[in-house]
DNA sequence: AGATTTACATACAGACATGTATGTAAATCT
DNA sequence: AGATTTACATACATGTCTGTATGTAAATCT
């Protein structure tokens, strides 16, 4: 077949991940088939295995071009408490904005089965969570050191906490499809547990 | 092939059934074919297709041979937040004692793929969250009317939280094989949870 | 005691997925 | 401009899984 330009091959590239993560998301991905992957992007086998060493590999690339949802960095604004809401509340607004993440996490979560080499990814995601750890933690120190919170507060437990709270509430609202749950009231959620934190209880 | 007793056969489906399980937790439920679980269980697939319809059906089995993590209703000394942190506490005990329902966790939360006719099996799932729901608001309002809880506490809410809080607590926990991120602090992790919606804030 | 099920084992038929090997024409390199 | 890659499509070889149909001897029923 005629080569493509380096340019038309990215392109390709990305068509077949975008696929790859609406048809892991209608069919999970074990039963996902690289075959109608290909189909959908518009390509053969071919491609896909050209681009991708097989189908973990293309699952990786899934999760990258979505990327984290979280980044407290991108907030500098306001106390550590407030940095810390603002965070939760931008992660769970891009779950309801952005159709990408949606179907990223959708598939992370309920649609994926982290077992052989999927096991690699499982402990990445760990690994995110150890990075969650760390962030929280300080920011919950700094609200210590700030008296915005008790001093009988133990960061690294509390940012513990938060984390729990954090992940079965991705989890849960993904699958809360009637919104009774907990999709309903995500933001009061997570104003909730941050106050939860505050020197004076408000809630 | 000779027919078996009553008895022996419901010891045959209650090895296919614990066999499912071991298999699921190994390879993912995806990922076994039935012949694995028959062999496994010293039979072959015609006994597994006498006793379920299909894989799914086996799936649903291997959740009511282990049943339910948490029963609340086995909890009845101590004021609502005690029986609260107790049912918590002895659900992730049960993980760590019993292998069977480490197993049949693992599966339902990091090895299924939740599409096609395991797509009901999630309803199933967040019919049970709905139950905690109920009964987790019920302690709090009870807590609140014992003047446990602070007056301004919304039982419901606050159920939610502690939903996602349990939710992600057993995820993560199951996860966790070094230990470092939940696994060596679960107690304090619960306690301090429950402690934050006393009145007197204690941690 | 004979008729009827039951609890499987065996056999069959077909679909489907994977990985690799090979071909090829145009991009890109030199 | 020629040599070399590249970006795929095509073809092949093979294994695996599913569901059902059929067989059968012993339990259970009447």
């Amino acid at each position: 077949m005629a080569r493509k330009t380096k340019a038309e091959a990215a392109l390709t590239r990305d068509r077949i991940v975008t696929c790859a993560r609406q048809v892991f998301s209608r069919e999970g991905v074990t039963n996902t088939s690289l075959e109608t992957v290909a189909k959908e992007a518009g390509v053969t086998r071919g491609a896909v295995y050209w681009h991708f060493r097989d189908k973990a590999d293309l699952f990786i690339a899934v999760r990258q071009q979505t990327g984290t949802l979280l980044r407290f960095a991108d907030f500098r604004t306001g106390d550590a408490l407030e940095r810390l809401e603002s965070g939760l509340q931008a992660a769970l607004d891009r779950l309801r904005t952005d159709q990408q993440a949606l179907e990223t996490y959708e598939v992370m979560l309920w649609k994926c089965e982290y077992v052989g080499a999927f096991a690699s990814v499982r402990q990445d995601l760990m690994s995110a969570s150890s990075l969650f750890l760390t962030e929280v933690t300080e920011l919950y120190d700094e609200a210590v050191r700030m008296k915005q919170a008790p001093a009988n507060l133990d960061p690294a437990l509390a940012a513990r906490e938060t984390l729990c709270f954090y992940a079965g509430l991705l989890k849960l609202w993904l699958a809360d499809e009637t919104g009774v749950t907990v999709r309903a009231e995500v933001r009061q959620l997570i104003a909730r547990h941050v106050a939860g934190r505050r020197l004076q209880k408000a809630v």
